[in-house]
RNA sequence: GGUCUGGUAGCUCAGUCGGAUUAGAGCAACAGCCUUCUAAGCUGUGGGUCAUGGGUUCGAGUCCCAUCCGGAUCACCA
């Protein structure tokens, strides 16, 4: 049983003793005694002055004196300041606490079962005309790491993508690389598939403006001239045909896409983010026109004189909402319908979880209210996980003014910055092959990149700053992979004295460290915060699937491993004399090293043996 | 204009269920610490009207109302 729980239980039951009345548990709020008073954990004692009619100083005094009678075991001292009843837990609960969390490498999960509730999520959703930007790799690191948090929180996992693979924008692409491409191929330029078709989408817009200013110069308004463009108009007519079929038009999209899948599937790679099942619009974009026809039945939405079909959602406090066309083909919110549709039809999901940009929340608040009329037992809360902008220092990322980061620029960077970062620190990584090297800046680099990103708040606009961002001190991932690295070099050394083999040479925790009562070592200040801030992984890990927001693990795993490098600076581990806090500090950085490399995994974000 | 969302140090961000006379980190600036388990680190100094004004109560950065400022959205685009 935890510390927590025993005191909250006896507090309860003194209060009723003592005041005559019943506690409910909400009303006893434990919380860590600030470090300028004595003891580890306070009591609030405000709630019960109600009850007591006494001053709060007195009713902690009273309280504190039956709790230390009570649990001898538990209170060893005890002080009350103002409202406040501060609580010296014995030494020996620390160390049985640090030994559970020792024994249990999966602390803090739930464990996920056949009946575990299952939950999809969607995420990434590119475009094929145009390689992945800065705003991708949030939705991509979120949604990986949101998926992480689903599971360790005793749910089953779906992960899926939904690629926009049709439409007008690809046939820009189509048309530009027909026209100027002279049959490049990503072979042929050395080019990365979705680079090659992104640097043709770039092309047609290029000479679309053109077209667009000379008919503007010969007296067209700008509005017309966007329309009558000969290469728009060329553009559309090949939708069209791609609408109808066509054998050629198909064929080179079938081409062209693959191209830029080969590209998509190599960042996603570096990005570490995979996928269970892949949906291509092209295959869907005709659904949900049926489940329309069928709300449109059941008198859930109506038609137009045009032929249009709108679902009225004024008594919700919207608008109306455009469902079918008046000629009959759909918009965004019917695919979002029949991509659910096909999504329940594969999987019998609980939850659905959409990682999409915050631009999207009224399309999203709608598509809610509709699956819902519709019959879908999850629409009504489905979850979308809404994420801000990535602003630069300069303003809004804008394609069109050169101002996007790309996402394979912004990987490369950060590992070539890694890697000479430690090519600085010579002494550092002797005895270690270039292939070892390059796969710890790999790893650092990448922590680097994901951690600055998952530490903001997932729904506040944040701010990349390229030049700045590639800092690799203070608040960052590479702060938390060197306290992992060191952690592991202290395992290393303990476990080469361990001889003969007692323990498994690859186990990060000690073998044993059963400490009798007896023999606990009494515990500075700084070694029981750093217990009680391991034991809070568990309540982060919650929170984080309840409030869908990985940013509070990455908070979390910077506050540890903060503490231990305070510890670490305070307290030589592998030369302390004594055996049981010997024993004890080194059972205390593996747990840390432990929680560390499960905190970071959840966040996506790999921890090296050393670097 | 309607709806949603944010505003905390020069900058980037934390702040749990409303809790402690003094609201935390990091960056940037300044001053210390490598014969000691990895200095990508540690210690210290300076820097704040928590946008503004009310309210709720033992107690408010946190909850409620109003105002100001920023962002998003309100398409027969996706």
């Amino acid at each position: 049983m935890k510390i927590e729980n025993k005191i909250t239980e006896a507090v309860r039951q003194i209060v009723e003793e003592l005041y005559g009345q019943p506690v409910p548990e909400k009303m006893v709020q434990l919380q860590q005694t600030r470090p300028e008073f004595e003891g580890q954990i306070t009591l609030v004692v405000f709630p019960f002055t109600k009850m007591s009619h006494k001053a709060p100083e007195q009713t902690a005094q009273e309280i504190g004196q039956r709790l230390a009678e009570k649990l001898p075991e538990v209170v060893s001292r005890f002080n009350a300041v103002k409202g406040f009843l501060n609580l010296c837990i014995s030494s020996q609960q620390w160390v049985a606490l640090l030994e559970e969390i020792q024994q249990n490498p999966r602390f803090g999960f739930t464990p996920v079962t056949a009946d575990s509730p299952l939950v999809m999520i969607e995420y990434s959703s590119p475009n094929t005309n145009k390689p992945l930007h800065l705003g991708h790799v949030r939705n991509n690191l979120l949604g990986w790491a949101l998926a992480q948090v689903m599971e360790a929180n005793g749910n089953r996992v779906v992960k899926t993508n939904i690629v926009n693979d049709r439409g007008i924008h690809i046939c820009k692409s189509m048309l530009a690389w027909l026209k100027w491409g002279n049959g490049e191929t990503p072979e042929s330029s050395g080019k990365k598939g979705d680079h090659l078709i992104g640097d043709y989408y770039v092309a047609f817009d290029k000479h679309y403006r053109e077209e667009v200013r000379e008919l503007v110069a010969q007296g067209m308004d700008e509005e017309q001239a966007k329309q009558e463009a000969p290469l728009i108009k060329e553009a559309h007519a090949m939708l069209v045909k791609w609408e109808q079929n066509d054998s050629e038009v198909r064929a080179l999209w079938r081409k062209m896409n693959e191209w830029v899948y080969a590209g998509f599937d190599e960042t996603y790679r570096a990005l570490g983010v995979s996928f269970d099942k892949i949906y291509y619009e092209s295959e869907t974009y005709l659904e949900g026109k049926e489940k329309v026809e069928e709300g449109l039945q059941k008198g859930l939405f109506y038609r137009r004189d045009d032929g249009s079909v709108w679902a009225d959602l004024t008594s919700e406090g919207l608008d109306e909402k455009l469902l079918l066309r008046s000629d009959g083909t759909s918009v965004y919110m019917t695919q979002d319908i029949g991509t659910a549709k096909l999504r329940f039809q594969d999987f019998p999901i609980d939850k659905m979880i959409y990682v999409v940009g915050n631009e999207q929340n009224y399309h999203f608040q709608v598509l809610s209210i509709l699956l819902d009329k519709l019959g879908f037992k999850w629409g009504k809360d489905l979850v979308h996980f809404s994420y801000g902008m990535v602003e630069l220092p300069n303003g809004k990322m804008k394609s069109r003014e050169g101002t996007v980061v790309d996402a394979d620029d912004l990987i490369a960077t950060m590992v070539a910055d890694a890697r000479q970062m430690s090519a600085d620190k010579v002494n550092r990584l002797e005895g270690i092959t270039e292939e070892e090297a390059q796969e710890i800046a790999r790893i650092v680099g990448m922590g680097a990149l994901k951690y600055f990103i998952l530490k903001v708040d997932a729904r506040k606009n944040m701010l990349f700053n390229p030049e700045e961002s590639i800092d690799f001190n203070g608040n960052t991932g590479p702060f938390i992979q060197y306290t992992y690295a060191r952690i592991r070099s202290i395992m290393r050394k303990w476990e080469k004295e361990q001889e003969a083999g007692s323990c498994p040479g690859n186990s990060l925790a000690p073998c044993t460290l059963h400490l009798a009562p007896e023999d606990c070592p009494s515990l500075a200040d700084r070694e029981i915060s750093l217990i009680q801030k391991l034991q809070g992984f568990e309540a982060t890990v919650k929170q984080a699937g309840q409030d869908y927001n990985p940013s509070c693990i990455a908070n979390y795993c910077y506050d540890l491993a903060s503490e231990y490098n305070r510890f670490y600076h305070d307290f030589s581990v592998l030369r302390e004399e004594d055996e049981k806090k010997r024993t004890f500090r080194i059972a205390l950085s593996a747990a840390v090293g432990q929680v560390i490399k499960n905190g970071m995994g959840l966040l996506g974000i790999e921890v090296p043996e050393r670097m």
